[in-house]
DNA sequence: GAGAATTCGACAACATGGTTGTCGATAAAC
DNA sequence: GTTTATCGACAACCATGTTGTCGAATTCTC
């Protein structure tokens, strides 16, 4: 088990891992009252930040498209997890903000993946998924820093 | 740095890990004479196995409908990775293998993953390497083993 | 200030990669 | 042997991205 495993096991690991990480949370927010939210949708709710952001920051900072960010932004507004408010300065634009519902999503995203976190730690040990967290960070930073750029591609 | 991390961090260095490691094993590949693979292309052709498949069993294995697997075997084909034979027993059905051509970029894969993996061991620690792909396994195995079903979808 | 260049977001057209449904041909089950 | 299931192709559709264009509004430059 501890002996050199083929260099295939990793990236698989690594998904599938990814995966089971999501899927868990998706779960448990269905559970709990937000059935319909996509993992873009989460994505897209912590890009707009506390003050909000317009449809075209929207989608520079999730890397795609004005039009795709258009389109994330409608779903995400008829989910209730967003609204859009005419901007202050700019008449041609629109704040996209979170609604509090939109909030409440993202605290409790947050508390499932801290749960989520503390399942692993009281499986692995704490120290080891927090090595596994550094070596990670490690590896990431090397290459270049975290590539999400188009994550939100892979999360439909 | 090795305090504790919210819960959010985890899922994106592991998806920013293996987003790293697909994106340095296609380079690499662009750089040695397969330029126009995909992530879906080596996995399909994994999934051949070594004595090929029919276009639906391929299907079945990647878990996506066999009319999408047969447009996975055109491209997989058009790449000249793979060839289509008569079924020797039903006349119904090809025979989707590997070529010589798939069979090298296969090697080819391996070994870059297996030399990504060194320099991650390089770095880390071999131990701490080692590590992490035993506790990403335990982690995966719990939740019901690796969730490959839809990684296609993910990998264009 | 006035005019030029840019940026906002909507709309249309298209690309890609998946889906289901249907179909003729062939195999397999009864 | 007749019925049922499976093979792979084709068509239609859907979802999610793209580029290009447009009118309106802002910002830059002189």
């Amino acid at each position: 088990m501890a002996d050199d495993r083929s260099g295939y096991e990793l990236p698989l690991l690594l998904a599938s891992a990814f995966r089971v990480l999501v899927d868990e949370l998706h779960e448990e927010l269905a559970r709990q009252g937000h059935p319909g939210v996509r993992p873009i949708h989460g994505f897209a709710l912590q890009a707009l930040g506390p003050d909000g952001a317009s449809i075209s920051e929207l989608g520079r900072r999730l890397g795609v498209s004005k039009q795709a960010a258009a389109k994330t932004a409608v779903a995400i507004e008829g989910l209730g997890y967003a609204s859009r408010l005419p901007h202050p300065l700019d008449k041609r634009a629109w704040v996209l903000v979170r609604t509090e519902r939109g909030k409440e999503m993202l605290r409790l995203s947050a508390a499932v993946f801290s749960q989520l976190r503390q399942r692993w730690a009281e499986r692995l040990g704490a120290d080891r998924v927090r090595a596994l967290e550094d070596d990670l960070q490690v590896v990431v930073t090397v290459a270049g820093g975290a590539k999400l750029g188009d994550l939100p591609g892979w999360l439909h």
